[in-house]
DNA sequence: ACTGTCGTAGAACGATCGTTCTCGGCGCCC
DNA sequence: GGGCGCCGAGAACGATCGTTCTACGACAGT
């Protein structure tokens, strides 16, 4: 196998392994058997384990950048392009393997131990904070609704992965409307 | 060392161990260590790490609901102890050591691993909704409200642990206020 | 065809950790 | 007073895990 997608195959694996079991639960040799490389091409693609799991981190911040962008593209109005955020939630809630947040899960587990992994998960909040506060720039709301909106959003997450529910996505929604309410956002394209 | 005196020194110990550094990352000598029992009295108080931590979890539960009693009971009027929980959110966070909610760390860190741990922090996520509905309803708000300003202060936890800021609560603080207004909720005693 | 390089599979090592065992000492009851 | 049981300190055990090492096979260049 070649050395790219040995590459993108480890980390899909390990970023499946990790999420499903929490990161200190999988091993490398897991990681190996269900990748299908060998240990020595494991640790010459990530020299640690540590390396290996910001990678994962990275890697899934990307995938949540795509997902959510392609979220807000096909929005009509800025207003509807600020809700889109808690559809994609409602959307993610919704799959049958939904775990949670994965960088909020990675920052418990990891966070007091790991350095890397705590910037990796800061990196990943910091661009949902300002991607936010762009939709929000853009549908003329205040920088406050973007902190707000912000919190409703991880709030929804840990709340749906706790209690188990998707409920969680819909209730943000709502608060988000009444959020851009009192924020004077007009459904206006 | 008397049982109960050890029960009390155990738990108090392991949970400000945790908290701090992980739960994983706490071994039993360490909690041994700090605690100033014996390893064999460690394990006949909690036969396992798993049930250790399972205590440790109730008795912080323990611990928050009656710091939020303290918080909300003296407010003026039922809107002010609504918004009380999001004073309570402000001065933890404050907190030098303030590490993010234990429960959804621990969530984190082992729901995937031990139901224990899951079905306690579980209970606490629980018991907070309820107790954030029993003040909506005593300020005559809607059902809904309480769903909104959980997950609210969830969301507030968690982006104030992994920004490092304090900042969330008073954010969350001022988004409750409107969802307040918009479920017509009165600033009357 | 031979040699050298690379890659894999898997054993091995060293550290850590949860849990149990051993040993020596202290108090208690007949 | 002497046996008995409980307790504390710490060693020991067994498992796991991150990381490295070994042995062997495949392939390329001359």
């Amino acid at each position: 196998m070649d050395r790219d997608t040995a590459e993108a195959q480890v980390l899909q694996t390990a970023n499946a392994l990790f999420y499903e079991r929490g990161i200190q639960a999988v091993g490398m040799d897991a990681i190996r058997d269900a990748a299908g490389v060998s240990l020595k091409r494991l640790y010459q693609l990530f020299p640690a384990k540590d390396e290996l799991v910001e990678a994962c981190l990275r890697e899934r911040d990307r995938g949540v950048r795509n997902t959510l962008d392609r979220f807000t593209a096909n929005a009509a109005t800025p207003r509807d392009r600020v809700l889109a955020i808690f559809d994609w939630l409602d959307e993610w809630f919704r799959e049958p393997d939904f775990r949670g947040c994965g960088f909020i899960n990675a920052f418990g587990e990891l966070g007091p131990s790991s350095p890397r992994v705590t910037a990796a998960v800061h990196d990943q909040k910091v661009w949902l904070h300002q991607h936010i506060g762009e939709l929000v720039r853009m549908a003329n709301g205040p920088d406050w609704l973007a902190d707000q909106l912000f919190i409703l959003a991880n709030g929804a997450m840990v709340t749906a992965s706790i209690l188990g529910s998707a409920e969680p996505a819909r209730q943000a929604r709502t608060a988000a409307e009444h959020l851009l309410e009192a924020a004077d956002v007009a459904n206006t394209p």
